[in-house]
Parts: C-alpha cells; structure tokens; sequence
DNA sequence: CCTTGTGTTCTCCG
DNA sequence: CCGGAGAACACAAG
C-alpha cells in the first residue's frame, strides 16, 4: 500500500534514473489499467522525454516539458521497477529474497526508452492506473489536494485550519486527500499512535496541544518513514526492486490484539471510517 | 469473508 | 428545498 513515503522514495529514485531520457515504445498489457484510448496513449508517449517527475499525495506525475503528463496512481499494490538495458532482474540478488524478475505475471505496462533502459508497471491487483493529462487538468487534479505534510505551506497555523469546523474523526480526517494528503491506513494510525492521540475521536474534542501533537506527529513519521525509503508490508518495493525499511518501525499498524510496546496493554482493533484501526487505549488518550 | 484508495451516492441538517 | 458535509457504499482482485 504505497502512501506518500513509499511514493515519495519512488520518486526521487526515478527522478536519478530516468530524468531526461526519451520514450521509444509502450506496452500496455492490461487495457483496463490505461485510462484513455488505447491506440492514442501509445502513440502519444512515443518520443517524449521525461523533464521532471512531482508528486501529489499519493499520485506520481511524469512532466514532459511540453504542457502534458502522465499520472501514475499505484492504489494498493502497483510497483514501478526501472532496468538497465538488458537486465532482466530488478532486485539486487539475483538469489536472495529480494529477487524480482520483471517482466512478470503482474506485469500491466513496459515503458522502453531510447537508451535500452525500462520502466516496468506491475499490479497484482490492477487497481492503479496511467492516464495522460495537459498542463489544465493536472492543475485542476492538484488543487483537490489538501497540505502536503512536507510542503513549507504546513504550518501548524494551517494544519489548525484545516482541521476546523470539522465534525468527523481524527481517522476520517487524517485519510482524506482534500483535507490533508499522502497519509493512508498505516501512517494515519501510527501517526496517531505517536501523537497520544485516539483515533476514533473526534476533531472537535482536540485540545491546542493535541492538535500540535498530532502536527508534529505527522512530520516525524513521514520524514522517518521517507529516511527508511517506506514500508513494505504486503509488496511494495522501490525502483530496483528493494523493500522498505520502516516495517520494523511500525507500533500499531497490523498489530491488532498484540502487547502494546510501550505497556504491554492488548492493541485495540476497531473499524473507522471503514477501514481497520489499531490503537492503545491506554497510551492514546 | 478480508484487505485499502478513491470515486460515487445517499442521508442528514441547517 | 438547496447546498454542503460526512457517512455509506461500491469497486477493483486475490
């Protein structure tokens, strides 16, 4: 499930490898997960060169310099695994445990690039998607996101805004890309699990100090989840085909009905806004 | 049955 | 009765 730290790792590992380089072909292998005309989207990528790649919440954005983009969404489980010319094997080993070979099963789309390098889109799932977008409509997809934790823009002043007036769970919140974005179900509970904070309460019951906490909470697991390049709990991995390292770091998430690390209290699992919940009711208040 | 990200639809309330 | 907010639902596939 990458969130903005996985999302962000892929990003600036992409950003060294294919920054510059131009498209020669694309391979779609499973119509459904192009989200435009088939024949168009492979025609209209032919050629571009790769200016940039940003990123909003959880949505990866190839810039090609001309006013037009590809958006690459991963859902649940898409991967973006990148190969120099002719290897065949993303990860490091070619028999350890992080063996990847690409193509595979999962394998919905191959961009190849004029240099015999390749961008493999894998999705077990086959939830994500690539669409093609013009300077108008990336600009209007951006603006439906809210603060980017790592944005100069997140102040304390307009996390305290954005949070006001609200009138569902610190959850709820915490999950919606308008309000807030990048965070999904792992961060969003270890985020409140740092803060002290229940995540079933609601926004209207946080104090001044709760609301700083849960800020500065927020900054410390996304910078701390970015510096380990993600977690891996089901099949996320970066460019080449590695895990994350923040699996390790998680308190809560997944850990429903286990020994809390702090004092030993069995983890609470509940469900809210519709999405399973790990807390302590003891250490979050 | 479960899992999560997101888009749509429903419902409530002022 | 309209608009907005939030909850609920739907959907993807394994």
């Amino acid at each position: 499930m990458p969130e903005l730290p996985e999302v962000e790792t892929i990003r600036r590992d992409l950003r060294e490898k294919i920054l510059g380089k131009e498209i020669s072909r694309v391979d779609v292998l499973r119509a459904k997960i192009v989200r435009a005309d088939h024949g168009r989207f492979k025609n209209f990528l032919k050629n571009k060169k790769i200016k940039d790649i940003d990123r909003v919440g959880k949505l990866l954005m190839f810039d090609f310099g001309d006013q037009h983009h590809l958006f690459v969404h991963l859902k649940m489980t898409g991967q973006l695994i990148y190969v120099d010319s002719d290897n065949l094997v993303a990860g490091g080993h070619s028999d350890g445990p992080d063996l990847l070979v690409v193509p595979n099963v999962h394998t919905r789309a191959v961009i190849y690039f004029v240099d015999s390098s390749v961008l493999y889109f894998n999705d077990m799932r086959a939830f994500g998607y690539l669409q093609l977008a013009n300077e108008l409509e990336k600009q209007a997809v951006i603006k439906k996101y809210g603060i980017e934790p790592l944005a100069d823009n997140f102040t304390i002043n307009n996390f305290e805004q954005a949070l006001k007036g609200k009138k569902t769970t610190i959850k709820a919140v915490l999950l919606n890309q308008g309000i807030i974005s990048g965070i999904g179900n792992i961060y969003a509970d270890e985020v409140c699990f740092e803060a002290k904070i229940k995540p079933i309460r609601l926004v209207s019951t946080l104090t001044k100090q709760d609301t700083k906490r849960l800020y500065t909470a927020i900054q410390k697991i996304i910078k701390k989840a970015i510096q380990e390049r993600g977690t891996t709990f089901n099949n996320y991995v970066d460019p080449h085909g590695k895990k994350g390292n923040f699996l390790s770091f998680l308190k809560v998430y997944g850990k429903g009905g286990e020994p809390c690390l702090v004092c030993k209290n069995k983890l609470k699992k509940v469900r809210v806004a519709a999405r399973g919940t790990v807390f302590c009711s003891v250490c979050q208040k």
